[in-house]
DNA sequence: CTGAAAGCGCTTACAG
DNA sequence: CTGAAAGCGCTTACAG
């Protein structure tokens, strides 16, 4: 392995020099460079990152959690991840908990130390247990797209996921509907209080009966599941799903049990992924700043990577927008009732 | 920082034997292990990956680039090659070069020297221009899901795209369709290829006029190309889709025509991906071993570095197999004719 | 601008 | 089993 020693005595000069050819750090006078860089070619000369890195005390990589990579949601935040540490000359290292705590904490445990100079944890469940692994982390650590209750030692950059569930509640209560069904992963649950506080308003409720949970994430899982809410209540007039898999098994099963969207049923889902909106019909929904939400998260750790403390500790909420499509639409009763 | 001499000294043993401790090496006393144990979790030590890289030459890193993280195609390569790696005590560098060449560039040489112990390049097209810069990596190099021709160098591990084409187009031509469309993306000529195949064998030939390439993938930009194709042969009884993205636009832009699948049109994709199992109609398509490819690859580049030499140079193609599912059937004029 | 030296925190032969 | 030492390949004050 050729080391910058090598290119030193090649080039006639001092290891700090080629070090600052190398790092572009002080200036170098031009000839000088041009010897080192000729120097560097003629022996294929490539610096050694991990001897860099102990030097430093820097990796230049971020970690990122995410549960997994299927379906729009987390593959969205990845990429936007991605893109910003690429553009800061970050590296990304990506861990998949894939729903089960005890790798969680392996791959947390392996992170440890001075391996990553940040660390970014987007969405929950898995790892909440395991937290406290990083309560003296040497570098800084966020959370993002977290929904349930947050350690309150780290960042959090979240959407308000409770105005997002009373979002999609207060459209179909102006709509005027009062019989609906919702589908809901267990995670959910501030979609979940958000919808109901929409109803409450009016002094209705959504009864426990009404909510069926869908722990398995697959589209087979949310179409038995909106069976089941069809069968619990063949009235009801309108369907909530708390994500993207779920919407899709609602309306599945809503049309091959002869209904027409929304003509007989509406159905209202969460987070604005890019398919939805090519549905049949087009999916109303509320949409997510997903983007906008990593892009922060990120600003957070490397703001803090920059000044070399702890970021602060706040909790941020990024607000969720409704988007009305074709999915929603009043009631089969109240649209008899102003027809005729 | 507390390093491994603090806890040498607080547990009065040598560093060499905290090492032992650490890293599980050579048998320690168990009284001394004991001492040392108890020192580590008494000064909250925590062991320097960095420094263990630089004196053991291995980051227990592997790469891996992916065009993107969008649809389900590479997601599922990024799960799967994360789980392989976990398992193996690896951790995952993700690279994305979103058709970006200079980026990708960037990326490659950002990966140089010993950041990783071995790469990982999925997919084509970005980095193919600049995998010469990989000619003299010190790590292990391979490919996988490689359509286009892939430089001699590296072992690839990947689809008989060729034969996934042919298996849908023979499944067209024993159904009995001649005037057909195909939707594909500019990467994907082995399918086209393989594709045609299955037409000439019965002295038929697909046109280019009846190719629409579609470079962006998005369902909008498909749904257009799949409404040109429809136009320039109304009389097509069949469409095949290159991928995911695009079987989603000409499915429906041939129910918008207001044609029925497959009654009026058939529609047959690529790549069997969990939800086209549940499309209306669900597709016909081609499945690729993709999880398969995926562990394959990483066994090369695993076996590679347990062995400390390159990885072996052969080119590993595993076979795609044709799901018939409601999607497809006999053209119209066929089926007339049949009933009458 | 350049040279010689120390140090980042580990691992690994090498003697005891 | 343990101790003292060298070395992994950089960066960074510190004198010239």
């Amino acid at each position: 392995m050729v080391t910058m020693r090598d290119v030193a005595e090649r080039a006639g000069v001092s290891t700090q020099t080629v070090s600052n050819v190398v790092s572009g750090g002080a200036r170098v006078r031009p000839a000088t460079e041009a010897k080192v860089r000729a120097a560097i070619a003629e022996l294929g000369y490539v610096p050694n990152l991990v001897a860099r890195s102990l030097s430093t005390g820097s990796t230049m990589t971020v970690g990122l959690f995410v549960p997994t990579t299927d379906g729009w949601f987390y593959s969205e935040i990845i990429s936007e991840v991605e893109d910003i540490l690429e553009q800061a000359g970050y590296h990304l290292l990506l861990c998949t908990t894939r729903l089960d705590g005890e790798r969680a904490r392996r791959q947390l445990a392996g992170l440890t130390s001075r391996s990553v100079d940040a660390l970014l944890i987007a969405g929950d469940r898995d790892l909440i247990d395991h937290l406290p692994l990083l309560a003296d982390a040497r570098f800084p650590v966020a959370l993002c797209a977290w929904e349930t209750d947050a350690p309150d030692t780290f960042p959090v950059v979240t959407v308000d996921y409770e105005q997002a569930g009373y979002l999609a509640g207060r459209h179909l209560r102006e709509l005027g509907h009062e019989r609906v069904a919702v589908l809901a992963s267990p995670a959910h649950t501030r979609r979940l209080d958000g919808f109901r506080r929409a109803f409450a308003r009016d002094g209705l409720t959504v009864p426990d009966s009404a909510v069926q949970y869908v722990a398995e994430p697959t589209i087979d899982a949310a179409f038995a599941a909106a069976n089941r809410a069809l069968a619990a209540d063949p009235e009801l007039t309108a369907i909530f799903a708390t994500y993207e898999v779920l919407v899709h098994g609602a309306m599945d099963a809503v049309q091959v049990s002869g209904r027409s969207i929304p003509g007989d049923v509406s159905v209202v889902g969460q987070d604005n992924v890019p398919k939805v909106s090519r549905s049949h019909p087009a999916l109303t929904t509320v949409s997510f700043p997903r983007r906008e939400m990593a892009r922060q998260a990120i600003d957070v750790l490397l703001r803090a990577i920059a000044a070399g403390e702890a970021p602060g500790n706040f909790i941020q909420m990024l607000r969720p927008t409704l988007v009305v499509r074709d999915s929603s639409g009043p009631p089969p009763a109240a649209r008899g009732t102003s027809a005729c």
